[in-house]
DNA sequence: TTACAATAGTTGCATACTCAAACACTATTC
DNA sequence: GAATAGTGTTTGAGTATGCAACTATTGTAA
């Protein structure tokens, strides 16, 4: 019987607990490892991928941002000199993101304290059989709105796409 | 045997499921009843207020927004003629937000909307069980990071508050 | 009652993001 | 072998947001 107001709650402590988490992360990763959540989120698929090199189209498809986005993101960490843009020789209008020397550096500095802040802020709160029921519920809402992604520009699963306002 | 990996899957299913929901709840807003998700929200709470109407200071506690923030949204809905603002009798550095006759008329509009396609595009997805669990989780860690409401401006609960970079 | 600190709200500036249009190539087709 | 359509990325314009500074008002205290 928690059902009626429960509804409102579930929602609101979705939207706030995972603004609050990632705000508290970020702050974290700012202060001990002056870095940004999202140039590490980035800067970590580089350095995992095979030169530490990457399409920017493949980049995007890991980095849940816009195209524009996703080229605004890497003109600011490249200025800050963590990666470096290279065009693709076998086709010229793609563009390779790679990750320098600098990047990989702030990488091993940034993703130990990533962890520790994911493990003290968020995952010492749970319970493993909380965060089993945390990620099944999340893959579930995440199936269920799959074909949401607004990525208009990925032309694969767009079978009969309707324009959309 | 997937706790090792299983760590950044479930801070990434978090991250994710909670934006593709609430963009996905909020597209189905915007386009069935033509308003914002902010919006609503700040409607919903100003027409369950006593008389529609609220202090600036405490919708602020209720939006998860920075003053300044609030500031601006309230401006547009004003502007949509949803709100509109009231010097306060007692203490005249204070502003109420009314909701308007127009504004009631759209949280009307919108509410069943919302509760729809949070229904379809949340709810339906999970148990009870589930439901439960995740509010569970979600609820600890709110507890846990409460400590980090970036709201310097309330002073209640900054007791030896560091200035924080 | 003048001075000083605290509070409520708004405004200026900078940042980050999206959509749509542009640009630079590549692939196709006649 | 030109036109045309399609892809990959960047750029331009508009919107939303936060921080810090500002205005206006209230409370406190000498």
């Amino acid at each position: 019987m928690s059902t009626a107001t429960g509804q409102a709650e579930l929602w609101a402590s979705l939207m706030q607990g995972q603004a609050l988490l990632a705000d508290a992360v970020s702050d974290r990763l700012e202060a001990e490892a002056r870095i940004p959540l999202a140039w590490h989120e980035l800067l970590v698929v580089l350095a995992d991928a095979p030169e530490g090199a990457l399409r920017m189209q493949d980049l995007g498809q890991s980095m849940w941002l816009s195209k524009s986005g996703l080229t605004r993101l890497c003109d600011r960490i490249e200025e800050a000199g963590y990666l470096s843009r290279a065009s693709c020789p076998t086709d010229r209008r793609g563009t390779f993101a790679v990750i320098t020397e600098a990047g990989r550096a702030k990488v091993r500095e940034a993703r130990p304290v990533f962890a520790r802040a994911s493990q003290d802020l968020f995952l010492q709160h749970l319970s493993p059989r909380e965060r089993h029921a945390l990620e099944s519920a999340m893959r579930k809402i995440i199936g269920a709105n799959r074909g949401h992604l607004r990525k208009p520009e990925r032309a694969d699963d767009q079978a009969q796409a309707s324009p959309k306002r």
